[in-house]
DNA sequence: CTCGTCACTTAGTATAGGACGG
DNA sequence: CCGTCCTATACTAAGTGACGAG
């Protein structure tokens, strides 16, 4: 017990410094929305008004701490024995729940919200747009109308030519028809939806069409949803709430090759929903003539509100922003967790080599599966069920017909070539070479089985994180992921960034560092459809901006020729001017040339996700403090309120 | 040990909206 | 000021991993 409470004690600490920065920053930003607001009301304000309204804020904030604490020492030293007695209650409740909080896995006290959003309702067609079956106009019922609509917004897209979406959907689709309708529609092949199309492309570009005023209408409109919906309160904070609306029906679109593709998302309707607050708190009120599924008061989990999805039957969670106190501690806790591997990886590394030499075969396994999932940041790869979802798998669900053997390969020994798809149907593809004792366990795995089977037939996920966990407290496959790719990260920055570049080509370096982290975890991505062209763009500027500089380079020239002819002072100044517009322009040029490079090498990599994901933020936050780059060209506002609680604790010196 | 359930993180893409250059 | 282009954001699918029942 006395262990265990030390232990928990030292979490607290941390936790106490977690807080702290966080709240800090927090103020912060209230007071920048609260500024905001005042500018929106008085717009007509000069800004050193506005610059005193700020001071008086402040002033106005201390003297509210100032009297709380004043209530508190008033408080202990009033005679009224009873006022004493609640004070001491309510610090032994705020103490009691400071420690219940990280013990019983409760995550939050109070929770109070407005529900969620519901999507509108569906608006029938109007009466000239017209569907045919058959080349024969057709007017459908509504709810058969709305899901034809679904199908025929999608018209464009390559999916609705697929068989199995075409199949998916006209199944879903025929539920939704009236008994005459289902008589007469018995081919997908001969509907047709194409003025359907026309009228919704038309809608959207009317859309973009629209006067600034209306646009402005809706954007207001958007924002008081947001007001009103879009934030709770969690315990003494007000929180941005991550998805606040429900998901609008339509036809689902898994990713890659989907047995479901086509199906379709029914609208979600209040009784669907499961709604989960705090019991002392205002509860939601479902829409008017509606009731919630349930309503629950379940503080050991952080959802607002929940809906079993008809697709898969999976649960939908509404839940907070990543800048809110819950998600950011989480998010910090996890990079921990990955320091605490770093500290370890040596000896975790030095057992799985050893145990590629195992008698027991599914030791052996687990030790290569091991070795791969940190060679190469594969994710752990659980099973899925069959015919349910896309074919796609991780480390441990890899099959014999993901891999190739090759004792020699061009100049290499023993290399695997790995070819499979993995999350969102995503290709992995690497030749590469392994010591010999993994080639020599794969050979092993590979006899007698067939392409169909697993690779790995004694190992799954749950052995093989059972085993890690008795490794190091808290090790599951995924750490190895942030583990290694906030550990390349760091160790790229160190190897890439020359002090005295300019802040652009540090900033090249940067982005080589994520990239790096990017193919280590291959978060790729589709090209985007104008690349070449925007490539093209940059480009003509760029021979712009040489034409430009050999312009002024001439023009330098001929300053001083004539500098050197006359010498006097007005001819020595054009030289400098000149002198001075050459270094811009070669800047400019400069500048240009790297944001080239930077976006041709990022054609098909996607840095964002381990950016969000898996790289510390600390480690990023140091090497702006250390560098001189201001945290705005690393992280943009919403990551930058994401990492908040990064941007206060780490200084230059910060070590993952 | 298997299976299903649940909660939560990680993922790529479509598009809205804002910056920027003519 | 307006159209173009790019970035940020919204959206939601698809993973991971814990846990409990049988």
């Amino acid at each position: 017990d006395k262990e265990h409470r030390h232990k928990d004690h030292k979490k607290d600490k941390e936790r106490e410094k977690f807080k702290h920065s966080n709240s800090e920053h927090k103020e912060h930003s209230e007071k920048k929305h609260r500024d905001k607001d005042k500018e929106r009301l008085k717009h007509s304000d000069s800004s050193s008004d506005k610059h005193r309204q700020k001071h008086k804020d402040r002033d106005k904030d201390k003297r509210r701490e100032e009297k709380v604490c004043l209530w508190v020492v008033g408080m202990l030293l009033n005679e009224n024995f009873f006022s004493l007695i609640g004070c001491v209650v309510l610090l032994f409740v705020m103490i009691r729940w400071e420690e219940e909080r990280y013990t019983d896995g409760s995550k939050w006290r109070f929770l109070e919200h407005k529900g969620p959003v519901f999507a509108p309702p569906y608006e029938p067609l109007p009466g000239k747009v017209k569907f045919y079956y058959g080349g024969k106009p057709m007017k459908l019922s509504a709810p058969a109308e709305e899901v034809a609509t679904f199908f025929a917004k999608m018209l464009d897209h390559e999916y609705t030519t697929k068989d199995i979406f075409r199949k998916n959907f006209f199944k879903d689709w025929r539920k939704e028809m009236t008994s005459e309708e289902k008589s007469v529609i018995t081919d997908l092949n001969k509907c047709d939806f194409s003025e359907m199309s026309e009228y919704f492309k038309a809608q959207s570009e009317a859309r973009k069409q629209m006067s600034k005023e209306e646009k402005q209408k809706i954007k207001e409109e958007n924002e008081r949803l947001l007001q009103e919906y879009g934030f709770c309160i969690m315990d003494n904070h007000k929180e941005r709430i991550g998805n606040f609306r429900i998901e609008p029906p339509g036809l689902f679109r898994g990713r890659g090759d989907h047995p479901k593709m086509g199906m379709l998302k029914r609208r979600i309707r209040p009784e669907d929903i499961i709604i989960n607050c705090s019991k002392d708190s205002k509860h939601p009120k479902p829409p008017p003539g509606t009731k919630w599924k349930e309503v629950r008061h379940d503080n050991k989990v952080t959802w607002l509100a929940s809906w079993t999805e008809n697709i898969q039957g999976s649960i939908k969670y509404i839940m907070l922003n990543p800048s809110s106190r819950i998600k950011g501690e989480k998010d910090w806790q996890k990079y921990e967790t990955a320091r605490r591997l770093k500290k370890c990886v040596d000896r975790i590394r030095a057992q799985y080599r050893e145990d590629w030499k195992s008698k027991e075969m599914r030791i052996r396994q687990r030790a290569v599966a091991l070795y791969f999932i940190d060679k190469l940041a594969l994710r752990a790869g659980n099973e899925k069920e069959e015919g349910e979802t896309a074919d796609t798998v991780g480390c441990c669900s890899l099959r014999v017909e993901h891999i190739k053997l090759y004792p020699k390969l061009d100049d290499q020994e023993y290399v695997v070539e790995f070819d499979f798809l993995g999350k969102d149907s995503i290709r992995y593809y690497n030749k590469i070479p392994v010591e010999k004792r993994v080639f020599k366990n794969l050979q092993l795995f590979l006899e007698n089985k067939q392409p169909e089977d697993d690779l790995f037939d004694r190992l799954n996920t749950s052995i093989l994180n059972k085993h890690l966990q008795e490794l190091m407290d808290g090790l599951t496959a995924k750490v190895f992921r942030t583990y290694n790719a906030s550990i390349t990260l760091q160790q790229q920055l160190k190897e890439l960034t020359c002090s005295d570049d300019s802040i652009p080509a540090k900033i090249l370096s940067y982005n080589r560092a994520n990239r790096a982290v990017a193919i280590l975890c291959n978060h790729q991505r589709a090209p985007p459809k104008t690349f070449e062209k925007s490539m093209q763009n940059l480009q003509n500027k760029i021979d712009e901006k040489q034409n430009q500089l050999s312009a002024a380079r001439k023009q330098l020239k001929a300053a001083k020729a004539d500098h050197k002819a006359s010498h006097d002072d007005k001819s020595k100044k054009a030289v400098e001017m000149k002198r001075k517009a050459v270094q811009r322009i070669e800047e400019q040029l400069m500048k240009l040339q790297v944001q080239a490079t930077d976006r041709e090498e990022n054609k098909q990599i996607a840095l964002g996700t381990s950016k969000l994901n898996y790289l510390d933020p600390r480690i990023s936050v140091a090497w702006c403090k250390k560098f001189g780059i201001p945290i705005e060209k690393i992280y943009n506002k919403t990551q930058r309120e994401k990492f908040a609680w990064a941007i206060d604790m780490a200084d230059k010196d910060y070590e993952f």
